[in-house]
DNA sequence: TTAAAAAGTGTTTTTTTTACACTTATATAA
DNA sequence: TTATATAAGTGTAAAAAAAACACTTTTTAA
């Protein structure tokens, strides 16, 4: 290797696009933007946007979360790095994924309208520009992975959600539906969920008792280490 | 968003750093080069490359892992893209890190030798540098995952090995002793491994059978899904 | 008052994982 | 030649985890 290695290499554009998720009526969905700039003008995409000088990817992906959504404190995790070489038409670009889990009731409505943005459930999202189609299904193949590797859920209810919804979330990520009665067990058997003495009922005439996730106890867990298949 | 998104942006270069693992005489190893130019002449690092204009990333690493081991075909994943803004001292670079895993007898010793490589057991590899300490650990980690998902294994043996030889390889993959009968029991009920009628009798005196790896087998198993957990 | 809709609740069966010890084959040393 | 040392090879029982499974409760609205 030459001692030059730095000069007369090719320098390139880093975009960063985020797989954002949301969990809304029983269904997993994505949060998308129509564009309102060229190129694609008028067609669907991820919310991105470029890497600067002075900041690292982590950083990028919090600032165009938070110029989307509003939201600083939320789940996001790194994802895979897209380089095919024509993948944007206007100029090489890699493009650095991210994804993220967000509690659609807390993001800024106003936000995503100035952004033309919109949530979709995933089978009814449109096609993508790009390889943005791509970048979703790796996402959902990781949310699958990491739901079973630890219960990422809490991250997309509401603080104060049933068992029900806890389920539906489940079933959404994983595709399948899965028995009320294991389900409760398994997640009782953590003791990372505490129940109110609350009752939601929206969705039943009984009602059904309100849980918040204990976040003491989960970190304790995470250390001796999950098993969460479900 | 300006209509202008493409200009006044920052164009980065892009490092691909490799984690290249092996298994010899018992124990997982990884491939280091001494570094024969500026920056930090003289230590260790990963083999690395820069990104060029017409290829992609994952052109990128088979090139850089070409000119080190002179191997082609040879298991590979993108593992991660690290991005901090001081990560390299002397310009911006992202680094696009990737792990390969191959059959430590098959490459090209003059070659790492002309790149002043050497191979080393993960407990007595020295410090590397800049963030390339970080890059092995999160490919380990990577590595003990994969382990537990698919018999990836396979990748770092000779085509005909010993069960013994499988045992100690997962066993210093997952950095845990594993119980012999358990061990052969779980891999056999995959029905992926064909016994040979030779036998190895460099370990011992009786001669242990030598296997190999039935990829048809294998690619049916993995259409109806590994549980490899050992 | 009754029908409908969702919530809540335990046990049994099956599958998977773990724990565990002796015999066999052969080269080498006595 | 015999004894010894070394690693290979082999199966079963116990424990743990996962999966299957159905009825009762509460309430509102017809």
């Amino acid at each position: 290797m030459p001692s030059n290695i730095y000069s007369n290499t090719d320098k390139i554009l880093i975009a960063v696009d985020c797989i954002i998720f949301g969990f809304d009526k029983g269904a997993l969905k994505i949060l998308l933007i129509k564009r309102d700039f060229e190129p694609e003008l008028g067609k669907w995409s991820l919310m991105g946007g470029f890497l600067k000088e002075e900041e690292n990817l982590d950083e990028a992906a919090i600032r165009i979360l938070y110029d989307l959504t509003g939201l600083r404190t939320i789940y996001m995790e790194q994802l895979y790095t897209f380089s095919k070489v024509d993948r944007d038409p206007v100029a090489r670009t890699l493009s650095v994924a991210y994804y993220a889990l967000i509690d659609i009731a807390m993001h800024d409505k106003e936000l995503i309208q100035n952004h033309s943005a919109q949530w979709f459930s995933l089978d009814k999202a449109p096609d993508l520009i790009f390889d943005h189609n791509k970048m979703v299904e790796k996402a959902i193949a990781r949310l699958k992975r990491r739901a079973l590797s630890k219960p990422i859920g809490f991250e997309l209810l509401p603080p104060k959600f049933t068992m029900r919804q806890l389920q539906k979330l489940y079933e959404s990520i994983l595709n399948k539906k899965l028995d009320k009665r294991n389900f409760i067990n398994k997640i009782n058997s953590f003791g990372i969920l505490v129940r109110l003495d609350e009752k939601d009922t929206n969705a039943s005439k009984k009602g059904a008792y309100l849980y918040t996730f204990d976040k003491v106890k989960y970190d304790e867990k995470v250390l001796e280490g999950f098993n969460f298949k479900i």
